[in-house]
DNA sequence: TGCATATTTCGTTCATTGGCGAAGTATAAT
DNA sequence: ATTATACTTCGCCAATGAACGAAATATGCA
């Protein structure tokens, strides 16, 4: 019950939600959710942790980056299938699709430039 | 977006997780849902009352008799699923299994004695 | 009509949560 | 070693949410 509890309260805010789903198109780095959100980073790296802490995203280390992405097939079932839910339910919104889009352009952008702006701030 | 997000939040609490468990076997009126849970009846309405917005719950009503009930194949497809993983996920479950045990007693005792009782509480 | 009762709504209180910036941690570069 | 930087943790504040009892809203019954 309690890690069940966990993945729903997990999906009950819609920034996480708009960060799974931006998580889709492969695993991104908390500078560039962050500056996809238009959220300060601290209140990222804790939305990250609370999905994480719900199995519903895996995270990875490299050098100085964390990059978080979708569970893969080693995950929970429960939480797999509450990521499809999600992606099911989400996909073709007009919110995550104007977040996919602008996506792109963060990802146009140079990492060590988008990192220092969002530090600097 | 908004739609997903209020079923996201209605299951976002234990309560009503319980709740939508202990439906399963039929609908029920909020007395006996109250006193399965140990919940003042305003709090149970109120419960209701938020998985009914979301689309997550069904209710008919009967004489001075409120019944709620699991979303009927009318209803929305994120709900529909959305109450399916909730299930697949708690079924088998030690509080889940507790609550139906204690349903069934419940379910045997008369239920005008009961609402008396909430009520008069 | 009046009364009982099943449910909802309202007002309040308390706990939880989301947001930020500052401080702390870990890793890379000079 | 020192500095820079990507991220996390901490402390705070504002907003949200869950709980209750009291009052309001039906609906059925005498």
């Amino acid at each position: 019950m309690k890690d069940f509890l966990n993945i729903t309260k997990a999906l009950a805010d819609e920034n996480r939600l708009r960060m799974l789903m931006a998580l889709q198109g492969g695993e991104q780095c908390v500078c560039r959710i962050a500056e996809l959100m238009g959220l300060a980073m601290s209140t990222v790296s804790k939305h990250l942790s609370i999905l994480y802490q719900a199995g519903l995203v895996s995270a990875r280390k490299e050098g100085r980056w964390m990059y978080y992405s979708l569970p893969g097939k080693d995950a929970p079932t429960a939480a797999r299938e509450a990521v499809a839910l999600v992606r099911r339910s989400l996909v073709g919104n007009e919110r995550i699709a104007a977040d996919a889009k602008r996506l792109k352009k963060v990802l146009a952008m140079d990492l060590s430039e988008l990192c220092k702006r969002q530090c600097g701030n």
